[in-house]
DNA sequence: TTACTGTCAACTGTTGACAATTTACAAAAT
DNA sequence: ATTTTGTAAATTGTCAACAGTTGACAGTAA
């Protein structure tokens, strides 16, 4: 039996918090209050406060000092602005996966896009979603670079939420997109940096576009 | 006179600590001991520990659950990973700058060019790295992207560490780097993001290649 | 000597209380 | 009606105390 590492309060606090956000239960713009927050977990302040510290790093809270916190918005230029950076990071990713990957780091990468496949043949949105996170994860793992790996995991709740924003509407778009991947993990195989760079580019850019013309609804401004 | 936001005690802790593991007062691997800050600087322990948590985020202290707070190392693969990073976001950061600068922008950044300018001149290298990162605070400022820009000012610190790590040889470079500011205004002014972004990878690269020849000495692995 | 085990001091994790600040709201003034 | 001012309640900031965990070390057994 594998004992976990004893997560503390402060992370599991985060975890659920975050979970929420992500799955718009708590709407943005939306007030967290500590005290009252603290009564529904069980737990003093203290977790709370570090919680949210942690939360403001993912950019899932809003934190103004001696005003607390309040869930960020998901306006259209944040989306615009996270994917721009998303595009340039998992770009940069792919190329060191390429180039640093070992012969083990591909049996993961192949298992994910199995799964991104049956997923899109199945038609299961959600669990397609999962998978292309599941597909990065694995990805930044063969990158072997831990500070990239670290700034991506800080965004990929973002992402998620906006995923999660328009994830009704996606419905159609699985098949078309997992060509991306299959393409992608054919370069990372045959060791071109350059295509799969530009195979991911082309990627995080449709997904850009199509959160842009699909999210409009739940958001802000 | 222009009071300032009231910054509370945790930021203060962070700015703090920031310097001074910026400035290698505080050795990588060290550890920060809560109580033993909180008794130095008359504060609690709460402030500490969100100050902590800042610095993790900015990569300055690492933090293991139930053991505390260390100076995290500065390695020759981090140095090199932090770059790798820093090519990327200052490029389309640039990019950005010259697409979505006003001409009130421009006002700042030839000013920051000209303290540049003066700084190599004189031979104070110690401004004239300050002067370089304001050139980009400025030009993140023109780019009007707040998420890019939170983004690079977290991985600023780790820059201005390992740039004063290797402040003492730098004196010969600064002549040599100037160039590179002057053409980027220029490549600003003109509006081409193409060669915009050539120049800033150039120097992005050139002090990539020069950190990692000559910080040996402070580092550990 | 070397490896194990138990104990203790030093820390971090968590809490509840108190102080300072902000917000909401009602009353007064324009 | 609208703005301003004053006051109370709600909320965040800070602290100090207690509980639980860790790491070091001395003592014991091989």
């Amino acid at each position: 039996m594998k004992f976990k590492p004893l997560e503390n309060l402060d992370e599991q606090v985060a975890e659920y918090l975050s979970n929420r956000i992500i799955r718009g239960q708590l709407s943005p713009g939306e007030r967290i209050l500590e005290t009252k927050l603290a009564r529904e977990l069980g737990v003093s302040r203290g977790p709370i406060r570090a919680a949210l510290r942690i939360l403001e790093n993912k950019r899932l809270v809003k934190l103004v000092p001696r005003r607390g916190a309040q869930v960020s918005e998901l306006s259209v230029s944040f989306i615009d602005r996270l994917y721009d950076i998303l595009i340039e990071l998992l770009a940069l990713a792919t190329r060191k996966a390429v180039q640093n990957r070992t012969r083990k780091d591909l049996t993961p990468i192949r298992r994910s896009l199995s799964k991104i496949e049956a997923c899109a043949l199945k038609g299961d949105t959600y669990d397609y979603y999962n998978a292309i996170f599941e597909f990065f994860v694995v990805e930044i793992e063969a990158a072997k670079d831990p500070l990239l790996a670290r700034l991506l995991r800080d965004l990929e709740p973002s992402a998620r939420r906006i995923q999660f924003a328009s994830l009704a509407r996606r419905k159609e778009d699985l098949k078309r997109n997992v060509v991306y991947f299959q393409d992608a993990v054919k370069y990372i195989e045959a060791g071109d940096p350059i295509l799969a760079d530009k195979v991911i580019r082309a990627y995080a850019q449709n997904e850009k576009e199509f959160a842009l013309n699909n999210t409009r609804t739940h958001i802000k401004k």
